[in-house]
DNA sequence: TAGATAAGAAACCTTTTGGTTTCATAATGT
DNA sequence: ACATTATGAAACCAAAAGGTTTCTTATCTA
């Protein structure tokens, strides 16, 4: 199963535990430790950030290694920059608007002033 | 009641709405009318959005005007760059770690090479 | 080899989410 | 004044989320 990185981060226990394994990575118990929630329930987070790539778990002998995947969180940055980008054309329309209104009438040399992009 | 960012931005709905109103402020129906669920659906949507302050509704004769506040993004990529912060750490740490034992033998000014962990 | 340990799976429960339909209310336009 | 329009609120529902306890299955280790 493949999983949403935003709804990833929806639980706060889950950011927790990523801001835990960044640091160094740790095997589900030592994860589980730091909570007070039971170890299946910390193995479910887990299990669901490693659906949203956030985290691989590593098997290595009978321990399950937990590791950053802190790429993933590019997915994140780049909708919030998208988003700013969207948001911020809003006020240059605004701006070009008001220097084209505030224009001071000018003696015709140039039918037009045109072409001035961001 | 309020509410937590990350958990506004979990629902795929929810970030198009950000899209959409991020252009130009709209009104609840308008917002509705893009969508092919329920302007009530839609409702709880903008509510829970402007319970994380993602959005503010402004009232406007008997519309209600649906206005982005994009700042309210800042938690987002300050718990990311929080993030990328202890995760680059771990590196310098191990880098700190390999150039001190590539470091080439000096004359024993010190009698011992201690402390190092791991 | 037997007992302890680490983790995954299953069954179950409660609360939250995301949706619906229906009703109420307050501005607007005719 | 009256019908229309924009929105909010309520009651309800199914599915998902987050949690529990119990049971299996590997893998160590004494």
């Amino acid at each position: 199963m493949t999983r949403d990185v935003f709804q990833g981060l929806a639980d706060p226990t889950r950011r927790e535990i990523l801001n835990m394994i960044a640091h160094k990575s740790l095997n589900v118990n030592s994860v589980a430790s730091n909570f007070d929630v039971s170890r299946t329930a910390i193995y479910k987070h887990l299990k669901i950030l490693s659906e949203c790539g956030l985290v691989v778990l590593q098997q290595q002998g009978r321990e399950r290694y937990c590791e950053a995947r802190p790429e993933k969180l590019n997915e994140v940055t780049d909708w919030v920059e998208q988003y700013r980008q969207i948001w911020t054309k809003r006020f240059d329309a605004l701006d070009e608007y008001l220097k084209k209104i505030q224009e001071p009438k000018k003696t015709n040399l140039k039918p037009k002033k045109h072409g001035r992009k961001k």
